[in-house]
DNA sequence: AAACCTATGTACGGCAACGCACACAGAGAT
DNA sequence: ATCTCTGTGTGCGTTGCCGTACATAGGTTT
């Protein structure tokens, strides 16, 4: 489940780099953060922090990707955020908060960099440019969760299921995503049935194909066409925010 | 519909920590602030800032409060989050962003006072507590927007009819809010028609009575009952963080 | 007092999503 | 080869909210 590095406490750079924020990081930043770094491996399913939990860790995936969920008393669940090769989870300990009332799941399996949450306040309160990318991505993260928000409360099953697939492909480099439709309910905030029935209509239409928890995404352009306003609304300001 | 202080720089101290993180403030970065702060007053309905916008100061409410909304390009609204005295408006400055793709319209008529830009990031760069604050304030309004996310898909228009009338009334400092159902509806989401019905039902239980535009909170502690958990959720989390 | 505007009330058909129940099928275990 | 589990398909009736249309009632203007 948490596998370390092998042998030498500093982790291989161009690894680490595959987190976008690490790979923006100039040369003295990353050097000082490098010893800190300790790579993951993340297995589907695995609850990374638990709301209201001790963080001990800030996590920078790189292959791996991890879904911000709330769940209601009465165990509804519905994700409110997702997190991968460009971001970092964990971004409470550095606003000062020290935990959220949310869980982190992981979503897709992979690998992550983790560092002691002290070992990043140090490179945080230094003010440069660590603090500056981590700042502008909580921006970024906030867009996206004030558009799920919105896109929540607007957008039919369908477009959402639209919208989720685009985010994730753009987590993953396969075209192909290891997930029920149980599982994608959870995220979504509906009915299994109702993931189903959009899930039918976008296979029909062409533009995925799956079978008992593999999707296939078929036409990337397609499923752009058909996707409500909010993907790009995120995508865009990302860009803006962290090029 | 922008009235400037009246004969000297500086602003009166008393009335400037009625925001609440202004109040929190330790005297001398108080006193760092306190030139180049300027008295507002909002009228309803006041847009602070359009989506994307060029944005040239913050804003710390005291007695006004803003709604943070998003406009759909069909034109739907929905709104992610209020800030009111506990709070500031302009978050992008200083998380480095500049703008944001969302509005910020005036939801209650009243004071702020605003500081320019450059001002506020010269403090927010000193990395004391300023800055803390600050970012414990961001923190706060993330956990709002996340609720708001999940509130959105999961409960019903009348509970988070509830909701956003608890939230207001925190903001206010008479029982009685001055707003139609038109105005409620594009900040829920929903038709007008649907807070009509919701607000109907809540009267006769007698948590409310309203007359065109008018509404009076007559028994918090009935609505207060009625509300889904997202309420208690956000008060806490705002309270742990900058109680 | 009449005219007018704005806010709220009411009604009706329609649809998306819900909750529940159960059938069927792929994949691994015995 | 059969059993079992997990994932997907389907069919109800129900409900919450939508879109539209129009009626009534406070307030304001003339």
């Amino acid at each position: 489940m948490v596998q370390k590095a092998k042998g030498n406490n500093a982790v291989n750079e161009s690894e680490a780099r595959g987190n976008r924020l690490l790979a923006s990081l100039p040369t003295d930043a990353f050097e000082r953060l490098r010893v800190h770094l300790e790579p993951i491996s993340f297995s589907l399913g695995e609850v990374v922090y638990e709301s209201g939990g001790h963080m001990e860790h800030v996590y920078f995936p790189t292959t791996s990707h991890i879904s911000l969920l709330y769940t209601m008393i009465d165990g509804s669940t519905a994700e409110m955020g997702l997190v991968g090769q460009e971001g970092v989870v964990g971004i409470a300990l550095f606003m000062g908060g020290e935990t959220t009332p949310n869980r982190a799941m992981v979503q897709g399996a992979g690998v992550a960099f983790r560092m002691k949450a002290k070992a990043m306040l140090d490179e945080f309160k230094r003010g440069g440019e660590f603090q500056h990318l981590m700042l502008r991505y909580t921006q970024a993260l906030i867009t996206q969760i004030s558009q799920t928000a919105v896109c929540n409360r607007l957008h039919s099953v369908e477009q959402r299921l639209c919208r989720w697939l685009l985010m994730t492909h753009d987590l993953t480099q396969s075209d192909e995503l290891q997930m029920t439709h149980e599982f994608i309910s959870h995220m979504l905030g509906v009915r299994r049935e109702g993931v189903t029935m959009a899930a039918q209509r976008l296979q029909e239409m062409g533009m995925i194909s799956y079978v008992r928890g593999h999707i296939q995404i078929l036409d990337r352009q397609q499923l752009m066409a058909h996707v409500c306003e909010c993907y790009q609304v995120v995508k865009d300001e990302h860009r803006r925010l962290l090029g």
